[in-house]
Formats: C-alpha cells, sequence, structure tokens
DNA sequence: CCTTATGCCTGAATGC
DNA sequence: TGCATTCAGGCATAAG
C-alpha cells in the first residue's frame, strides 16, 4: 500500500520524466474515479497544457500541469508508471534505441485494472492502474490547491517545515484513541499508513494500545524522533512491495526485508527474541512486540 | 464534538 | 476440484 515513502518514490520517478511533456488526451475508464471533475472538463482543461512539476503532500500526489493542479490519492494499490508507446509489450529489460529509456523488467502492461491513461507528446504516456479501485483524483487550479479539502484537511508532512515534537504532542494529546489509531490519522501527520506506523511504535518502544493522550513526553519524543528515519530508509530503498506497489517505472521497492515488525506477525523479535503479536486496534491489523513496547520510564 | 463502524473493491488464501 | 468465506486497508461517510 502506498505510504509516503512509496508516493516519494513515484514522485520522484514522474519529476524525471514529466516536466515539459504536454498532454494529448487522457482517457477514463473507471469515473468514478474523477471526484470533482468529470472526464470532459478533464480533458477541455488539461488539453495541450505542460507538465510543470510533480508534488508529494503526505500520500497525495500532486501534479501540476498549466494553470492546473491533479491531486492523485492512490489508495490501497494505485499504480501510477510513466510509459513510451515507442517501447514493444515485452517483460524484457529493454533500452529504447533512439530516446535511451529504460524498461525494466515487469513493467506494467495495460490491462483491465488500467483506469486512466493521460496521452503525452513524443510518444509517452502516464497510465494509471488500480486493481482495488479506492484511489481518487480531483482536479484543481494550482491558485485554489491551498483551499481544496483534501489538502486542508491533512496535518504536516514528516519532511515539511511544521513537523515539530510540540505539534505532534498537540495532535496526540487531544484523542484517547490508541495511539497507533492515531498515528494513522492524517489530520495529525500527513503519510503515516499501516506499515510505517507499526514499525514507529516498534522503533520507539511504545504500546500501541495506549491512549494517545496519555502519553508521556518521553514516549512523544520517542515518536517523533523515529518517524523520519524509518520514512527516510524506506525512501532509500524506493518503497517497500508487499504486492501491488511499483514505482513510476514499474518496479518493486526493496524495503520490505528492512521490516521489524509489519508482515511478521507470530515470528521472534528481532531485538528480544518473543514472539511478535498480530492484533486488531481501531479496526485495523497491528503487530508489534508484548515485551519492547511496553510502557517505559 | 468525539469515536467507532461500515462500505467501497479485487485477488490471494483458507475452509469444507 | 470448486465454491463460499475471510482478509488486506485508505478514507469518506454513517451511526452511535
Amino acid at each position: 500500500m502506498p505510504e509516503l515513502p512509496e508516493v516519494e518514490t513515484i514522485r520522484r520517478g514522474l519529476e524525471d520524466k514529466l516536466p515539459g511533456l504536454k498532454v494529448e488526451k487522457i482517457l477514463v475508464k473507471l469515473p468514478k474515479l474523477l471526484k470533482n471533475v468529470n472526464s470532459e472538463e478533464l480533458n477541455e482543461s488539461l488539453r495541450g497544457q505542460t507538465f510543470t512539476a510533480v508534488r508529494r503532500l503526505g500520500k497525495i500526489l500532486i501534479l501540476d500541469i498549466g494553470v492546473y493542479s491533479v491531486l492523485v490519492r492512490l489508495g490501497m494499490t494505485g499504480q501510477l508508471t510513466f510509459r513510451s508507446s515507442l517501447l514493444p509489450d515485452t517483460n524484457e529489460f529493454y533500452v529504447h534505441p533512439v530516446t535511451g529509456l529504460q524498461r525494466a523488467q515487469g513493467q506494467f502492461v495495460p490491462d483491465k485494472h488500467t483506469h486512466v491513461i493521460v496521452d503525452l507528446n513524443e510518444g509517452y504516456s502516464l497510465c494509471y492502474r488500480d486493481i482495488r479501485q479506492f484511489g481518487k483524483w480531483y482536479l484543481y487550479k494550482t491558485e485554489e490547491l491551498e483551499n481544496s479539502p483534501e489538502l486542508k484537511a491533512l496535518g504536516p508532512d514528516p519532511f515539511g517545515p511544521n513537523f515539530t515534537e510540540d505539534r505532534l504532542a498537540l495532535g496526540l494529546k487531544k484523542t484517547s484513541r490508541a495511539v497507533k489509531t492515531a498515528l494513522l490519522d492524517q489530520s495529525i501527520v500527513a503519510g503515516l499508513g499501516n506499515i510505517y506506523a507499526d514499525e514507529v511504535l516498534f522503533a520507539s518502544r511504545v504500546n500501541p494500545e495506549k491512549p494517545a493522550k496519555e502519553l508521556s513526553s518521553a514516549e512523544i519524543r520517542a515518536i517523533f524522533t523515529a518517524i523520519k528515519p524509518i520514512l527516510q530508509q524506506s525512501i532509500n530503498n524506493r518503497g517497500t512491495t508487499f504486492s501491488d506497489y511499483r514505482d513510476a517505472d514499474g518496479n518493486k521497492g526493496s524495503n520490505a526485508e528492512q521490516l521489524k515488525v509489519y508482515g511478521r506477525g507470530g515470528q521472534p523479535c528481532l531485538v528480544c527474541g518473543s514472539e511478535l503479536v498480530k492484533k486488531t486496534i481501531g479496526g485495523r491489523s497491528c503487530v508489534c512486540c508484548p515485551s519492547c513496547q511496553v510502557i517505559p520510564e
């Protein structure tokens, strides 16, 4: 599932390729994906416009195109890949003789789960594939972006200037929900999903079930201190691929092998050897160590 | 205002 | 073998 590191990896991949290219036509095969615009309006607004930048806030991808910005939420299984129609649909590693564009093994090929194809000039295209169809697209004028409900609802991005220990403490101290649930709340901190929330809580040795408002200053400091390094490590590894996540070139990330708790329920804790426990907190699965993640002094 | 539950979705894994 | 059930979870929305 694409969380901050996965979305950032996709962003970096697209940033290398999209700026300067023009939108020629957008084919939307799953209309419900578009939340505040229809297919016709999307085409009328963006046709002939040029990509200028690719940004990210939390798990939201922002494609700046002319005076417009497209917000993309990848949901659970969304994939956004850049491809060239000049390349054959094979799974072989391939370098195009003219463009030099590399096509890695396993790169995405359009299928029944491909819901949007953005045709660009130069024979390129941007493809959106989403098996579970939880993704959402929005269209705004860039100047109106800051007033969009989707961005206004976001708390600080961990790599942004507003992410401070005090700000995190403020968010956590106001809710009685389990700290695990609070870390998944995008209005408290934007970008954590189930994988990295579990990893952060393990690294900070905090009990995921502890009500957020009862956290000590030391626990909040530990959580704050853990967040950026864990996300940065995953970005360095190009994200975590369990099943569906792919980067902008269609490649998997390699961070799964670095995970300490997520996906390791029933296996031994890498710190103390205790059996890691999988439980449900706030309706979401959670893996933690019953002996490491006690309430520390 | 707050928290919890539900529905959206498909495919892999499991059960009989 | 095949069919039904369960699970995965980001997030909007309904319900409590």
